[in-house]
DNA sequence: GTGGTCTAGACCACA
DNA sequence: GTGGTCTAGACCACA
């Protein structure tokens, strides 16, 4: 899987590291056991210092979403063992999303055919 | 409408206020031409530095959704004459989210009844 | 409160601030709502990077024990609603712990006194 | 007695071993004078390379718990000579489990009751 | 000033 | 080789 960085993003390197792998794994282009690349490896593949790597593995790592060990390098968890529902600030962001929306005059259809699509995405 | 910080979050002061008033409008709490709190009443109210109102104001104000003159403070804008449409960032931020439910095994009904709840909210 | 590393130990040193933290929470020597002293200024006493100081604390945010914002610093969280239980790995550590007692012929009774002593350290 | 590693564990695999021998020892799987898998046997059957064992079994020899001589291969020993006390380490890791437990709101009572149980696993 | 991010570079334990 | 830790130093957004 390609880790693409985003150049003026507010969003933080270590972030959109972390944000990429979880998609990767949602959509299955990352499957459960596989390997990921090792710290230094997607470090120099993206052009970043390895610390940084590192702290985006770090938060996947205590999400959950992935396993660290010296013998195997990184790997997608097998089962993920989670509480099915999404976490409160994730909900906020959703709400303010919506609210977005409304402002605009999004309607609700268009809206929800946008989270379609994006549920389609991947595994379909 | 009342402004309630939250204490220990990650959203900057000036997001999260601009954030509020986006919701009030959305929901009906704020009306089209309403006048809102002048900057330095506002941060009276809420006990910080005017800058951090200003600076949600700013936004606010080159986002569209509101307008100052001199004479009559600040007011909500009458039309906003936007695409109909979200910003692409929020699409962005939207497919994270839904790659995050997808993930933890939030369902596709599940979220779309989150989204619906949402819509609802407010002017139903 | 003061910070003291230990020179040679196996304790990384964030995880070491981190512990003393806890510790002082736990005893009383921090109150709820106290400030801690800044990234820097911690940094500065124990005579450390801040990155490490940093690190610790953003460990301590994660796990809910501290907050932090750039209006008032860092602070001890007042309400920590956590599970009232100890956390599997915690467990599994005193398990090891209690193996080791009872090889070495440590009886119940001077167990359970060391476990009374640290419990009535500080608060009472 | 089986040997069970821990996949994503940040105990290193050859603590894991060893704390796994200490355990048996304690609850008496392991009897005093048994003897144990030779470096290579143990090897092959956990699935990793010799000389984390080695280092496993170094350590135990070190802390007194086994002995290794060319005829007999290794084993228990049959009596610890150790001083009836918690080496000051261990202390200092209960020191903070409890320290832990208080934090969490687990009560004095909670906290013993697991140690009652885990010093009456295996020989009762 | 304050927390947060990132880098280049070094070093370590583990495997 | 691999993840993990730490440093010195720079820079940024927020307040």
């Amino acid at each position: 899987m390609v880790i693409m960085l985003q150049d003026g993003s507010e969003v933080p390197v270590f972030k959109q590291i972390r944000n990429q792998i979880v998609m990767g794994i949602s959509d299955g282009r990352l499957q459960p056991g596989e390997k990921l690349p090792t710290v230094r490896a997607l470090a120099e593949e993206i052009g970043i210092n390895s610390m940084t790597v590192n702290k985006a593995y770090q938060l996947l790592k205590q999400e959950g979403y992935i396993m660290t060990d010296r013998r195997n390098g990184v790997r997608v968890r097998e089962s993920f063992r989670m509480i099915p529902e999404l976490p409160l600030e994730s909900k906020e962001q959703l709400k303010q999303l919506v609210s977005e929306a409304r402002v605009r005059g999004v309607s609700r259809e268009e809206f929800m055919a946008l989270v379609e699509e994006y549920f389609s995405a991947g595994q379909g």
